[in-house]
RNA sequence: GGUUCCGUAGCUCAGCUGGAUAGAGCAACAGCCUUCUAAGCUGUGGGUCCCAGGUUCGAAUCCUGGCGGAAUCACCA
């Protein structure tokens, strides 16, 4: 969508003036406008040190003959100023204003149309042997923040989730629960089906270290050698043999068991607010990607060893030789991920597929794309491997073996628990109805917690540390979800006192303060921050620029009286520039899967 | 050891397609509620932007080399 904005304006006429005055081109990348710095008179600086040597006059002469011939093409450009070489330019403020009155009643301001790409985003890809952790929690904010902020940026897109529901993580839990379950299912126990199935993947892993540890004792051999040889772990092999037979009492405990799973997944992914178009189960994809390989091997871009496994020669790429079929002819991870993205993109036609996975796996992308490269796939370029770092504790990595992990249930209900502790302290909900309450201490409990996430740059680690909670003052979510309160509580009081007008046009745009104005350029920014989201799959530069607007929308509401400012038009104005603020605010949080309460 | 990513205030983080005097929040201290919600607002203190070179009119931002941290380099997933 190319908008006649100010900008664009001036860029053009710009290039026109240079010229024609120096006789030369410039390129658009030289030609950068930035937002003029609070602390200097201006809307919209031009840069003028690259076009220095063009003009070949100093900076202040290039910069003043470039303001005298923008105030006089450019109607909305109605002064300007230059210190050293930026050339600081002021726009009528009816130009605001205008925009105000274009925007106000637009419920879906900062939305582009669609028409963009078809974008499929994987995300989330939990395995099935234990709960969902915070590690989780930040790949499923991120997934599907990035869904609705590529969906605002115009783009047709589809959540997928991959479960690995397979392999030799499962056959563990599996083990022990028949061996030591007594039939315990999450009805008869009361636990949360993940949970339950969890407990008996630790209970392997315990066992497994008493039984590696007498193990290596008898024999004199490293504890790492005798895990391979335990009884337990070639039962859990065993296991995984007959369920690749199909072997029909080792597929049932499976499928009782993953449903289990589901089930308590199901729910963490409604309290997370998380949703997916289509899950794809690797107990269905895991054969596939044996023809890619094979057609691949058959255009000689793949090699065959003697001992008849097969592997991509990446070492012309800057990468090493890697495995795609084993000696058996069985297939490794990689060959199943080419075979998933292939499935992928014919089932969506997608001209971009991401996948939100930990950066631990940068190299197996690497490899993914560099090999659907070789085997010349036309999707190789559409693959982008988000790659978010982890979360990290005071003392390092969480580790399910130290008990360090920070579990997902566990921590939305704290959020919620805190959420309701300090709303009561400091009485808000005196006058809400139990209903009411329980929806508002999760929309703040969750709103903190996902605020926390991601507000932060998603490729950076990031630290969570239990022993101090999450905050709700400051740069939180509850700040920005408390500043929308306040308007739509000023809101409901200005419709039950007196019908706005609407056209605005009895303010004379003079009359506007640096905070208004301020304001009104925050929002004005809006689209583009959706647009600048999309194009960094970023929550973050969203998340950060909804705190700015929050923060100045406060100190506009501290500074002025909406509703007890007796001039009506101005009185008028500022119910729109609140109402577009609580709008932009309500959608933007919305991009981040972030409720905003009516009250607080 | 190779590769990739990261290093900004005491702490957590912005800023990074090069632009003006590097910003927030938390924590500390001092203020502001007979006026639209004080989960707010205002002020004070707090910086060798890891170090050293280089490119440039200009470097936290780009390049090179160090130092420190993380991840990864399986016929695991």
């Amino acid at each position: 969508m190319m908008m006649m904005t100010i900008e664009n304006n001036i860029v053009q006429a710009v290039s026109e003036i240079i010229t024609s005055v120096y006789g030369h081109q410039v390129s658009e990348r030289e030609l950068l406008l930035q937002k003029t710095r609070k602390e200097f008179v201006g809307d919209i600086t031009l840069v003028v040190f690259p076009f220095v040597r063009l003009s070949k006059t100093s900076p202040e002469q290039t910069a003043t003959l470039l303001g005298d011939e923008l105030v006089k093409r450019l109607e909305d450009v109605t002064s300007y100023n230059v210190i050293k070489g930026f050339l600081n330019l002021s726009l009528s403020p009816d130009y605001w204003l205008r925009f105000l009155k274009s925007q106000m009643n637009n419920e879906s301001f900062g939305m582009w149309p669609v028409g963009g790409q078809t974008v499929v985003v994987e995300f989330s890809s939990p395995n099935t042997n234990k709960p969902l952790h915070l590690g989780h929690v930040r790949n499923n904010l991120l997934g599907y923040s990035v869904s609705r902020i590529l969906e605002a940026a115009g783009n047709r897109v589809a959540r997928v989730n991959l479960v690995n529901d397979r392999g030799i993580h499962i056959c563990k839990s599996m083990l022990t629960w028949i061996k030591f379950g007594n039939g315990e299912t999450p009805q008869s126990s009361g636990k949360k089906g993940d949970k339950l199935v969890g407990d008996y993947y630790v209970m392997f892993e315990t066992e497994l270290r008493k039984q590696a540890g007498t193990l290596a004792q008898e024999r004199g051999i490293g504890e790492d050698e005798a895990r391979k040889i335990a009884p337990l772990m070639l039962e859990a092999q065993e296991l995984l043999r007959k369920w690749e037979l199909k072997d029909p009492e080792t597929m049932s405990v499976w499928e009782m068991m993953n449903a289990w799973v589901y089930e308590g997944f199901d729910k963490t992914y409604a309290r997370m607010g998380v949703h997916f178009d289509k899950i794809y189960y690797e107990s269905d994809t895991y054969l596939l990607g044996k023809e890619l390989v094979l057609e691949g091997l058959e255009k000689g871009v793949l090699i065959r060893k003697e001992d008849s496994s097969v592997w991509a020669d990446l070492t012309d790429m800057k990468l090493d030789q890697k495995l795609l079929l084993r000696s058996d002819g069985t297939s490794v991870y990689m060959t199943q991920d080419l075979g998933t993205a292939q499935l992928r993109y014919d089932d969506f036609k997608a001209d971009k597929m991401i996948y939100v996975v930990g950066n631990e796996q940068n190299y197996h992308f690497d490899v993914l794309q560099k090999v659907l490269k070789k085997l010349d796939k036309p999707y190789a370029d559409a693959i982008y491997h988000l790659s978010y770092g982890m979360v990290e504790l005071p003392e390092g990595k969480m580790k399910s073996r130290e008990g360090t992990v920070v579990d997902a249930d566990e921590l939305m209900d704290e959020m919620i628990a805190t959420a309701r502790r300090m709303t009561e302290e400091l009485g808000k909900t005196d006058d809400f109805s139990a209903e009411e309450k329980e929806k508002l201490y999760n929309i703040i409990g969750m709103g903190a917690l996902k605020y926390f996430i991601l507000k932060v740059d998603p490729r950076k680690n990031m630290l969570f540390n239990p022993a101090e909670s999450i905050d709700f003052n400051g740069h939180t979510g509850p700040l920005i979800q408390y500043t929308h309160a306040r308007i739509r509580s000023i809101l409901r009081t200005a419709d039950d006192a007196r019908i706005e007008k609407t056209d605005l046009d009895v303010v004379n745009a003079g009359d506007m303060n640096e905070k208004e104005k301020r304001l009104l350029k925050i929002l004005y920014a809006f689209p583009e921050v959706v647009q600048e989201s999309a194009v960094e799959y970023s929550p973050a530069t969203l998340a950060n620029y909804l705190y700015d607007l929050a923060r100045e929308f406060n100190q506009f509401y501290h500074d002025y009286s909406i509703l007890n400012e007796p001039n009506l038009a101005i009185s008028d104005f500022r119910l729109q520039l609140a109402r577009l603020t609580a709008r932009v605010i309500k959608s933007g949080m919305g991009l981040l899967g972030i409720e905003v309460p009516e009250k607080m």
